[in-house]
DNA sequence: TAATAGTTGACAATATTACTGGGTTAAATC
DNA sequence: GATTTAACCCAGTAATATTGTCAACTATTA
């Protein structure tokens, strides 16, 4: 489980889509504005989106993309999977370069660590990412008052 | 706070470290043969880890370098910060390039995420990522008679 | 004191990944 | 049917990660 710029733009796409989705389908130029995200790397990384079942596309004017789950069936880790493809093997899985058993011991430390991550992001969904922070804007707005 | 194999070399050596220390210092070339890292590559890391206060090295024969706090003393994200060194801002941080009330929303999306992240990985200790492992390696052990 | 094992730093070279740009195809509207 | 809008595909460039090499410098040991 990798956490980049690239999984950043990905989530926050996901986001825009989840948030600016009122039926219709989300243009990448829409997103790609008003995230600030080049066109043509959205455009690479929906493909991969696609292509993990993620979401749907219609072509043409007034096309773009849709979720094709329900943005609270989403979880954070299978979007950062998506446009990752990270098999994230250590290189002592098993293979007869393991001279020791230190060696593997030390392998499994990071392994625990990263399941625990994985964990914690299949936790959350798009769905609670926004009604969280739609919840702290109204905090914002109450305040002003 | 990024997630790269970079963080994940710096806190995989920084575990071998806490885990083979038997009060000696621990030496770069130990730890690139068991964990499979060019033994450049770990320098350069520990340079960093070593500006940041995270180890400290001894010169010479049977040098190395050693945890400058106890195991149970560092996080994970500091580590993980002293060799990435990024602010990690969001392109609309106060910024006038801002169109829009939407923009700075799905902006915040991901700034929510990422500090809960933060968060996660800064209640573990490296401490407790080893003894959890250690624990494993128990049951696996008695598992064999 | 000489030799050795180790850290430290600088730098270049390469491999991998992130990102950009240009064209093609499909659907909708005029 | 021409034009527009958007997905889709492919090549190129920029940035970063990773490895390799060389040269000090330091403490240990013989």
């Amino acid at each position: 489980m990798k956490l980049t710029t690239k999984s950043r733009y990905a989530v926050t796409a996901m986001l825009d889509i989840a948030y600016h989705n009122k039926g219709n389908p989300i243009s990448l130029p829409e997103i790609a504005d008003r995230q600030n995200i080049s066109l043509s790397y959205l455009e690479q990384l929906f493909s991969r989106l696609k292509k993990s079942g993620l979401v749907e596309s219609i072509k043409g004017p007034g096309g773009g993309y849709m979720l094709s789950k329900g943005a609270d069936d989403i979880v954070i880790s299978e979007v950062i999977q998506a446009v990752d493809e990270d098999l994230e093997t250590t290189a002592c899985n098993g293979k007869s370069n393991c001279h020791n058993n230190h060696q593997c011991i030390s392998h499994n430390l990071w392994q625990d660590l990263g399941t625990e991550i994985k964990n914690f992001l299949s936790d959350i969904t798009l769905q609670q990412v926004i009604s969280k922070n739609n919840s702290d804007i109204k905090e914002i707005k109450l305040s002003e008052y």
